[in-house]
DNA sequence: TTGACGAGTTTTACGGCGTAAACATAGCAT
DNA sequence: ATGCTATGTTTACGCCGTAAAACTCGTCAA
């Protein structure tokens, strides 16, 4: 028993609501606090109460990697070149993953190709290809710029695994490194401290546009 | 009882016996079918026999991680550019991972970074100073080119989600987007067939290390 | 008004999971 | 011979996803 609620009452679930439960859940708790039981209770319902409304729990993360995918808004190209438009898609991609970090490890598994995701795309190669790529460099284009935002999200994460005190021992943190055998990794680690994360992303961002526009036939 | 052995016969188990097995496992039956009991079965032994030789499941992980990681080949830039070492090395971190598919969604999560590691990147910092990166750039080439790798197997795995074949229903088959709605995406879909992943891959990567040479501080 | 029905919820149950704890045996050091 | 340690098995616990069935409503036809 959960609550006063009897047997049969409707406790107002929704599929959409048990979806943003579950975000919350996994934001708060991390992926490995997400069960049916847990978010259920999150829910104020008994587990079982959810499969009316989701099929199984496969279908629940499917749904949440929707969710968050969804957050980032689609490419605009009224008024700014291709690269731009794709850069700012980039960009909002990228704070839609940093914003629920502990999904990541989802996205790497689930495909999020919703009507919405298919439109940004097309969107996306039809800027591309007015630039000049053809067809098949401008889906090698948005599936490359799709999987780079991808892994420097995972690969950000492993470096802030454990936050910048916790866990001297975490294998990750570089700090940690003796600078007399690793001379550059001890000094690099060093001076990224105050840029951090966006800097990086958007200096390879850039590199890589740079690297498709001179790729471009004309 | 798992066979025909005595309570306490050795098994001649060892972790990295073990480790091997459980790869085996994965790459044979996929990540779901990865068990402590299963694995125990894998090597005729019983689930707890394990915990003699690895703390716990998480540390199996991570030691199959680093496994993996292990079999691609450290950079070399004995004659050869910083450009061209750190595209031979790019793509023999994606050979690994190709191997080993199932196990990608781990690499994810789980940061490999062990003494063999260190020097690798050591060694792609040392290059890349040498070519006129500052240290904290040169850091930043170095965690986005392993970003970009893992990236693009996430994405790549999705793409192939279900194999060419089975699953016309898979959200991730382009080839089922109707063309009167997104006629771009069509057409890229079907153009992309013969070529597949290398030539993604190759294309995308080039543009990347062409855009950090342009960034280079000469 | 009543009675059947379907949707939404709880209850119960099952097999599998990771792993703690206790126990058993083999081989080695003394 | 004696005990110690390393390595295995057995048993047990609480959690997991979810199938099946029981219960309780609101709705709507007769």
């Amino acid at each position: 028993m959960v609550v006063s609620r009897a047997r049969g009452q409707h406790a107002g679930l929704s599929r959409d609501a048990i979806l943003e439960a579950a975000v919350r859940l996994v934001d708060r708790q991390g992926l490995a606090a997400l069960s049916m039981r847990q978010l259920g209770a999150e829910l104020g319902v008994e587990a079982m109460a959810l499969y009316h409304h989701i099929p199984n729990k496969s279908a629940l993360l499917d749904g949440m990697v929707e969710r968050v995918v969804a957050e980032a808004s689609p490419p605009d190209f009224d008024g700014s070149s291709w690269s731009e438009g794709l850069r700012d898609y980039a960009r909002s991609l990228l704070r839609a993953l940093e914003a629920h970090p502990d999904l990541v490890p989802l996205f790497m598994s689930r495909p999020a190709m919703t009507p919405r995701n298919l439109r940004a795309m097309e969107a996306m190669l039809g800027a591309l290809c007015a630039a000049g790529f053809e067809p098949r460099r401008a889906l090698d284009v948005v599936y490359s710029l799709t999987g780079f935002v991808l892994g420097h999200v995972a690969v950000q994460r492993q470096i802030e695994e454990a936050g910048p005190d916790g866990g001297a021992d975490s294998a990750a943190r570089l700090s940690g490194v003796p600078a007399d055998v690793h001379p550059l990794l001890s000094r690099a680690a060093r001076d990224d401290r105050p840029s951090g994360t966006a800097s990086r992303f958007d200096f390879a961002l850039d590199a890589l546009l740079a690297g498709f526009d001179a790729a471009r036939g004309v």
